[in-house]
RNA sequence: GCCGGGAUGGCGAAAUCGGCAGACGCAUCGGACUUAAAAUCCGAAGAGCCGAAAGGCUCGUGUGGGUUCAAGUCCCACUCCCGGUACCA
């Protein structure tokens, strides 16, 4: 509805608008028509195939379609859309791309639930916040969508699969898993609890061997860690996340001989210790509950296995409640003895419940003088207690024991070594180096480092996944599915609800297959992989999406790679963002990509919190997005969701903030209606420094100085709130101009400046009103590839400037000087202003201080 | 325990490099418009004290110290809240 006639000084009559009361702001209309009009056009968000553009590639991480957006992700995508919005107008291809995380358990609980395959009620739930995600006018180019759940894109899941099989990454392992008896199937750690299964709250979940496939993600273990402190667009946060959970951790292994007249003959036990130092200390070695020689040392001894089991149970009780560190430490001896092959001293051999087979070695030297746990251990068992490192006192070597003893225990390595036979006087690190040297030369041990990285257990005994393509052979063994007979499909129209093991392993049809090599009967496999395959890569395929001769061109991901910026939430940034950092890499080293890391610049968003908490369904805290687009409009809520606080923060949602923010957009609006219908027909002025009026000068200032305040805003901080407080601001001043506009005070090229300006300021946050305000202005141009406002420090700069005038720290009077006014002159003018005169009484000030556009301190005794 | 982050009006917050604390918004109060209300537009407002008013003074950014002409911001010591993580040997 641009203007109708030619007079563009006669708004009114163009939306016959008598009366500017009666112009009202109704998001519902603009957002509908222009949501319709944006899904019509497919091109509007398109990246452009010219690799010679300067590129930018904005992602947010893909959603899990659980049915309904939350507010998360609203704030997740409008952070994300803006960003991409403002990078458009600044002239970027921009690759802005979305797709759906679409494999894994919550769609065969719905299943289950409300009988409805996997397939149909995932396709629903994608259906729904597709429909969702248009309506918030969020700017995708769904020519890349990518729908992991798709044929399509999970055979190159199989496809990585192999070549991590060929590279040795890929192999099979016996591995602990939570089992339920009801189910006759394996449970996701998050399904198990209180320790019982979550389906039959009373039966209690065991632990099962099961051979499972894991993916070799300590190989990557150092690049992994090396890499992060080269991730400067990294939050620290995350990076210390990441550091701690790959956990290396340098030390020693070192062999205590069984004692002979005990054990069984050649036999030892092999410790991991990061403090080789102190094993003069040792006065025990303790082994976790399932360390596999616990068995013989005890096995005729059913008094004891008993308490050994006991131990376990503690331990994995502990484990599944969560709170390992604080169960009691319990154990028992033995009566079996190891020998220190540092001084062939015999030390019993103690199994405890605070030792873990799945780090180090699974046993450890117990130095109860110079370790937390060892020491309260020792302690309620009465073991020995030595101490052998004395804290360093000014380069002196501690004669003896006879020196007063630290506190115990002990854990400072300031220090020298006592009581340790050659060793005394060393210094901790020299011991560590040459106690491993030592030990390695005489073949009792050696350096070493250990990771607190596992590898990564991709195998899951579900249906709802991506087929892993192996097949076993009685003849050939375990023999990967050739590349050419891709993808293995996921069976449809399976009967999901039948309890009792993997459903796929109770398909024939599935299971039995032709052995690849020798062409005889053979088996498939049927676990499915871990759904965080699917999300390790999906980046690099929105480059390619319809590639079907390989996951995604090199030249085409590589012009896309890295991705510029990466935005999501905090609660990724261990598993996913690990995963997908040794994707990369593996990817990297079979030629598929150039880089090594899959973002430079990582950003993470705060929760949407209300009342102080999460929200969530037990609280009753929940506030919906379709809610909100209906009462306030996609803008207000997009919009709040940036103004309620800094991204990265935590954000307390307030209905009346939204509320605040739909008010401003109407007002908005009714500027623009009133003052600028069909102002594009005025030429805009081709040099803004001629003689204008004041009201029109600051008008003119107020809007270079807004533009200044939020590009450097977008390009830095990212404060989106100061961003839109800016805009407010801004709106506020023309407000006060009305009657001066209303008087023709203001040229008409300064008006349709500042309603252009307004206008692409706005865009990148409220989307729906700009674009309706655009075309109300009569502008014909895209407003999305529009160029993005350009400030001029000419135009910006103030005349005058107002100076806070202090006198020994207290502000007592303001000057106002010329803009230009020199050092010297303003100190002169803030000395001479009379209230500063009277407070100084005379008085010579010792020092004066000016602050080049803000202050002036003056010092008097 | 350890690692992050935070604490500023009635509320969400701002203050980007040590320089006028509280921008912007909400709620509140007042005015204009209206028969009235809603909507809209305009205005007031950290707390306390003095003043008829203009205006002025004191206090004030979790607590206690410190540095400085000047501290929300820097330093030292602590309290509480939120998130992550852990017998990792």
């Amino acid at each position: 509805m641009p203007s109708s006639g030619d007079d563009v000084h006669v708004p009114r009559a163009a939306v016959e608008i008598r009366d500017r009361d009666e112009i009202r702001y109704e998001a519902q209309k603009i957002e509908e028509k222009w949501a319709a009009r944006w899904q019509a056009d497919s091109a509007l968000y398109g990246a452009d195939s010219d690799r010679a553009k300067r590129k930018y590639y904005v992602l947010e991480m893909l959603p899990y379609p659980s049915g309904v957006l939350h507010m998360g992700h609203v704030r997740n995508y409008s952070i994300g859309d803006a960003l991409a919005r403002f990078m458009w107008m600044q002239g970027y291809n921009v690759l802005h791309p979305m797709g759906w995380d679409s494999f894994g358990l919550p769609a065969e609980n719905a299943a289950i639930k409300n009988n409805t395959p996997p397939k149909q009620w995932t396709l629903a739930n994608i259906a729904n916040m597709k429909k969702q995600m248009n309506r918030l006018g969020f700017g995708y180019d769904w020519s890349k969508e990518v729908t992991t759940c798709f044929p399509e894109y999970y055979r190159w899941n199989q496809w990585f699969f192999l070549k991590l099989w060929e590279r040795g990454l890929a192999y099979r392992k016996k591995s602990k898993v939570n089992w339920c008896p009801e189910c006759a199937t394996v449970l996701a750690n998050e399904q198990v609890v209180n320790g019982c299964c979550w389906r039959h709250e009373t039966t209690v979940v065991e632990q099962r061997e099961l051979e499972q496939w894991f993916v070799r993600t300590t190989a990557y273990a150092q690049e992994l860690l090396d890499g992060l402190d080269k991730l400067e667009g990294w939050p620290e946060k995350v990076r210390t996340m990441q550091r701690n959970w790959i956990g290396r951790s340098e030390g020693a292994l070192v062999d205590f001989k069984l004692d002979l007249a005990q054990g069984p003959a050649g036999d030892k036990i092999t410790v991991f210790t990061t403090r080789v130092d102190t094993i003069y200390g040792a006065t025990s070695v303790q082994l976790a509950p399932e360390h596999p020689i616990v068995t013989d040392l005890i096995a005729n001894n059913p008094e004891l296995l008993a308490k050994v089991e006991g131990l376990l149970a503690e331990q994995r009780k502990a484990r599944e409640v969560g709170d390992v560190g604080a169960i009691e430490k319990h154990g028992v001896f033995t009566g079996a003895y190891a020998i220190n092959p540092f001084n062939d001293e015999k030390v019993p051999i103690w199994v405890a419940n605070y030792i873990l087979m799945d780090y180090g070695t699974g046993a450890i030297m117990s130095v109860p003088a110079h370790d937390d746990r060892d020491y309260e251990f020792a302690k309620k068992y009465g073991l020995d207690i030595r101490v052998v490192v004395m804290p360093r006192r000014q380069g002196e070597i501690p004669a003896s024991d006879e020196e007063e003893t630290p506190v115990l225990p002990y854990t400072g390595t300031e220090s020298l070594l006592i009581n340790s036979g050659p060793w005394n006087g060393l210094s901790v690190d020299r011991a560590l180096e040459r106690m491993s040297s030592y030990a390695q030369e005489h073949g009792f041990g050696k350096a070493t480092v250990t990771y607190r990285l596992k590898d990564w257990g991709v195998s899951r005994q579900r249906y709802w996944g991506t087929p892993i393509p192996m097949v076993y052979c009685d003849k050939d063994g375990v023999v990967p599915v050739p590349e050419s007979q891709l993808p293995i499909l996921l069976p449809e129209n399976v009967d999901i609800t039948l309890e009792g093991g993997s459903p796929l392993a109770k398909l024939p049809e599935f299971v039995n297959t032709t052995c690849p090599k020798c062409g005889g009967p053979a088996r498939r496999e049927t676990d499915t992989m871990d759904t965080f395959v699917d999300s390790s890569w999906y980046f690099y395929r929105y480059t390619d999406p319809k590639n079907d001769r390989a996951p995604f061109e090199k030249t085409t991901a590589d012009y896309w790679f890295p991705i510029d910026q990466y935005i999501g939430g905090v609660e990724h940034a261990i598993l996913h963002l690990i995963y997908s950092r040794f994707w990369t890499k593996f990817m990297r080293d079979i030629g598929l990509i150039s880089s090594s890391e899959p973002a430079t610049r990582l950003f993470t968003q705060g929760m949407v919190i209300k009342d102080g908490a999460k929200m969530s369904k037990s609280l009753g805290n929940i506030v919906s997005p379709d809610d909100m687009v209906a009462r306030y409009g996609a803008d207000s809520a997009r919009m709040y969701t940036l103004f309620g606080g800094p991204p990265d923060r935590d954000l307390d949602w307030q209905d009346a903030g939204i509320n605040g923010v739909y008010g401003f957009l109407g007002r908005v609006y009714r500027f623009v209606m009133r003052n600028g219908i069909g102002i594009s027909k005025v030429a805009l002025s081709s040099d803004g420094t001629g003689a204008i009026s004041p009201e029109a000068r600051r008008l003119q200032r107020v809007l270079h100085q807004t533009i200044k305040r939020i590009t450097n805003e977008l390009q830095g901080r990212w404060h989106f709130n100061t961003c839109v407080s800016s805009i407010m601001s801004y709106v506020n001043e023309l407000y006060a101009a009305q009657s001066a506009i209303d008087k023709g005070l203001i040229p008409k090229p300064l008006l349709r400046e500042l309603q252009r300006g307004l206008v692409l300021m706005l865009s990148p946050f409220a989307p729906f009103l700009a674009h309706e305000l655009w075309e109300q202005m009569g502008e014909t141009s895209k407003l999305v590839r529009e160029k993005w406002p350009a400030f001029d420090p000419a135009l910006a700069k103030e005349d005058e400037i107002e100076y806070a005038v202090q006198v020994n720290g207290k502000v007592r009077s303001h000057i106002t000087t010329p803009a230009d006014a020199s050092e010297d002159q303003v100190r002169e003018a803030a000395l001479n202003d009379p209230k500063i005169v009277t407070i100084l009484a005379g008085r010579t000030p010792v020092k004066v201080i000016v602050v080049k556009g803000k202050l002036v301190g003056v010092v008097v005794k």
